[in-house]
DNA sequence: TCTATATTTCGTTATGTGGCGAAATAACGT
DNA sequence: ACGTTATTTCGCCACATAACGAAATATAGA
């Protein structure tokens, strides 16, 4: 039982399902699901913490980035069907939609940005 | 999202989806759901109306009794999807077993306790 | 080594939620 | 009409949770 209340109280707040929504299909680094959120980084990351123990999400550490992506197929049973059922209904959804549009303008400008803050350049 | 919340909350507590699995495959009296739960009629009342405006539940009332069944084939795709999820995890589930063996006691008994409460018989 | 950056952890605060009992409501039986 | 019973609504309290900023941690680069 607790597992599957892992399952459902990790799917029960709108910013983790914005957040499930957003790995559809791509791995992405927390900076950039903090970017589309527009949550504070230390929420994000809680949010993201409980996706990962419920097993909703896989995580990865490389260098100074966490990188996250949807549950694959050694996570438990229940966590992908879960992940199907929700993002099968995010699919029509609006919010999601929008999300997935302003991730394409994060995923195009991130990169200016780490120019600018970081070579300081007037790209 | 709104309605796809509802499911995700209404299902993030233990209780209820206790009271789930009291369901699959019979209807059943607020009564007796109170009494496998083993909580307040006002608790238990409050979880059924969440599962109902989720519309994981559908309710009948017949004279001073509530009746509670899952949905059924007229209620929402996701609906339908979610209790598919829950109820195929809670199969396995040692709480919800025990329930089911519960709930067969108090299908047994109920009849009796009516019969002292109503009749004042010895049976 | 020192600094800057990405992330996580911690402490705090505001809000949400589950629990109960009491009171209100509705419907049955006398 | 009246009392009884099943349920719901309400008010309250305890606890959980989401949010933030500040501080701690970890790592890359100068």
């Amino acid at each position: 039982m607790r597992d599957l209340l892992a399952i459902t109280k990790a799917l029960a707040d709108e910013n983790r399902l914005r957040a499930l929504g957003l790995l559809r299909g791509r791995e992405l680094c927390l900076c950039q699901i903090i970017e589309v959120l527009g949550l504070a980084p230390s929420t994000v990351s809680k949010h993201m913490s409980i996706l990962h123990q419920a097993r909703l999400v896989e995580s990865r550490k490389e260098g100074r980035w966490a990188y996250f992506r949807l549950a694959d197929d050694d996570a438990p049973q229940e966590a992908r069907q879960a992940l199907g059922f929700v993002l099968g209904n995010l699919k029509q959804n609006k919010q999601a939609k929008a999300d997935q549009q302003q991730l394409k303008a994060v995923l195009k400008m991130e990169p200016e940005e780490l120019c600018r803050k970081q070579a300081n350049c007037q790209c």
